[in-house]
DNA sequence: GGCGTCACG
DNA sequence: ACGTACGTGACGCCG
């Protein structure tokens, strides 16, 4: 197949690209950024991890093809000192009626922050912008080859690869001018071509109002971080050790020898060969087909529980106290505003968003000292957001009246009274109610329960037919994906659908669910994101100490000093379930407790 | 680097 | 008849 890619030669970068290296030039440079509206930036650093990065230099440019770097970090070469630098960019940088431009601009936040910048008003990230107009790369050197047809200089053509690679402390001064005048560059001209975008596809107030007040919102909350347990969790380990090592013996024993029990192919090989174990399909030994080979074998409870507690060990208890950072004694995960298909954030090194639930593992997140946490979740959100989207009048007058919602589906799937409802029949609803969001289908409610296929179907039917406002919302939902392209959530964002005119069954279903879902799980996000800003904005104006410190999708987390509880529970409890109106109350639950193991309802 | 597995919402 | 639930990230194995 031939490349989509324009025929056209790439553009020359013909551009005026400035060394700062004297005081007079910087002078000068200043007063050109006063008088712009806006300009874009970008820093020049010694490491991605902006928490470990030193600066090494900065580019500006408020006209295309035009730029400015100044060095403060280098090795070698002359320039000028970095604290007379940063004091002099500081009123700019921290001028709210300046709007900046950047691609990423949390990094670049991050970076200022730790030199004492707090800069304000980023108007533009070309980064984010991209990724709501459904660019697949978000990369500034790919996006100028695909958007503005400019062919960049990588970094490692500075820099090199593998173990050899210097930082860009190392570069000589010249070098790295040009490269850095050109990301400053180029992201001004990104930035004038993606912002129509944004306003022809109806983007931009999710853009201004949402996602770039969001950054800083974010940015404080990785600063923040998160006090961890590390003595508790180094105890838990040497526990844990001890019983993996027992189960392990345990396993051998059982079938006689040794094998390596990490390896699913090797235990596929011990159940299935070996044993002869009953081999449904395929050589699968997940969480499902060991739990229907129970009985048939002592390995397979020793598996069972040997898995959990090395998941638990390897990928919690041992991995999070390494993440603890030297110089804040604290972990700070990253959130990723610019990656899932629906809106979500994603939080990584470390993933904050999947600690286990209970008390082992979340008790070792601990709040400051005088301080407790105090957690704020949305209570069946998406539930409500599919009334609001469907407008199903009963799923509505069921949020309206405030009834348990999978009691009031279990009465219409199963045709009984709601007194009647047993926890079993409670406990069917509930997953057919979450299979609604999902674009259910009989097979992933058979897999889901104990139903066989025919009573899933049935089941699904039923509540079509019961709650017939779903099925229109979902049928149209598809329709409007295969007509457009894409579906929405309620503030405009966009999700492409690329399969869902496909000829192929399997194509067309998977892009079906997708397009079911994403406005669900959408606006969910969208409704969280308003809420955190407009907290942050409260917290921020009264100045208080408590701290945003964790987003888990339908959760705020917050560090609190115990003074400062009731009014942040009050605050939490106004803002949340007001910041987007739906057609049915949003209801918040709010907890507070000693540690993230120890929330108690208030 | 892809795959299987499993932690979360 | 088709053959799956939606969205993530991290770990260990295997090649």
């Amino acid at each position: 197949m031939l490349s989509n890619r324009p025929l056209r030669p790439k553009k020359q970068m013909y551009n005026n690209y400035y060394l700062v290296d004297t005081n007079e030039a910087l002078n000068k440079l200043i007063s050109e950024l006063n008088q712009a509206d806006a300009f874009a930036f970008d820093t020049e650093t010694t490491s991605i991890d902006a928490m470990q990065a030193e600066l090494v230099g900065l580019s500006f440019s408020t006209i295309p093809g035009k730029a400015y770097y100044i060095p403060v970090g280098h090795e070698s070469g002359t320039h000028l000192e970095i604290n007379s630098v940063i004091s002099k960019l500081k009123p700019l940088l921290e001028d709210s009626n300046k709007g900046k431009i950047a691609h990423n601009g949390k990094y670049d936040m991050a970076v200022l922050a730790n030199h004492g910048i707090e800069m304000k008003n980023l108007a533009c990230d070309t980064m984010i912008a991209a990724y709501l107009l459904g660019e697949k790369s978000l990369g500034l050197k790919v996006l100028a080859l695909a958007k503005l047809n400019i062919e960049m200089t990588p970094i490692t053509t500075l820099i090199g690869t593998g173990t050899k690679q210097l930082t860009m402390a190392q570069v000589n001064i010249a070098e790295a001018s040009k490269y850095a005048c050109a990301d400053a560059d180029i992201t001004l001209r990104l930035a004038q071509l993606l912002q129509p975008e944004l306003e022809n596809q109806g983007l931009m107030q999710l853009f201004t109002e949402v996602e770039m007040p969001l950054v800083p919102v974010l940015l404080q909350m990785e600063m923040t971080g998160v006090k961890l347990n590390a003595n508790y969790l180094n105890t838990l380990s040497q526990s844990m050790q001890q019983q993996v090592y027992d189960l392990e013996t345990r396993i051998y024993n059982s079938i006689g020898h040794q094998f390596n029990v990490n390896s699913p192919q090797q235990l596929a090989a011990v159940l299935f060969d070996e044993l002869g174990l009953r081999n449904t399909k395929k050589r699968s030994t997940d969480a499902k087909v060991l739990e229907g080979l129970k009985g048939l074998h002592p390995i397979v409870n020793f598996m069972i529980e040997y898995r959990r507690l090395s998941k638990l060990k390897s990928t919690y208890v041992d991995a999070l106290p390494l993440l603890i950072n030297h110089k804040t004694g604290r972990i700070h995960t990253s959130f990723n505003q610019a990656l899932t298909a629906t809106g979500r954030l994603s939080s990584n090194k470390p993933n904050l968003q999947n600690i286990p639930v209970g008390k082992e593992i979340r008790q070792a997140f601990t709040p400051s000292k005088n301080c407790l946490f105090l957690s704020a979740d949305y209570s069946q959100i998406e539930l409500r957001i599919m009334s609001h989207l469907s407008q199903d009048k009963e799923l509505i007058s069921a949020f309206l009246n405030n009834e348990d919602i999978h009691t009031q589906t279990a009465a219409k799937v199963f045709g009984v009274d709601k007194s009647n409802i047993t926890a079993d029949m409670r406990r069917v609803a509930k997953v057919i109610n979450f299979g609604v969001l999902y674009g259910m289908s009989s097979y992933g409610l058979e897999q889901a329960t104990t139903l066989s296929r025919k009573e899933a179907s049935q089941f699904i039917d039923t509540y079509f037919s019961k709650y017939a406002g779903v099925k229109a919302y979902t049928e149209s939902t598809i329709k409007e994906a295969e007509e457009k392209g894409y579906v929405q959530t309620i503030l405009g964002r966009r999700r492409y659908i690329p399969g869902i005119n496909a000829s192929n069954y399997q194509v067309k279903s998977e892009a079906q669910r997708m397009a079911i879902n994403m406005p669900v799980q959408g606006t969910a996000s969208d409704i969280i994101k308003v809420a955190m800003i407009e907290i942050q904005q409260k917290i921020i104006s009264l100045e208080l100490k408590t701290r945003m410190i964790l987003q888990v999708h339908d959760e705020l987390v917050f560090e609190a000093p115990q003074n400062e509880l009731m009014e942040i529970r009050s605050i939490v409890q106004e803002i949340m379930p007001s910041a987007i109106n739906l057609s049915v109350p949003i209801k918040v639950d709010i907890k507070i407790g000693k540690n993230w193991g120890e929330m108690e309802l208030s």
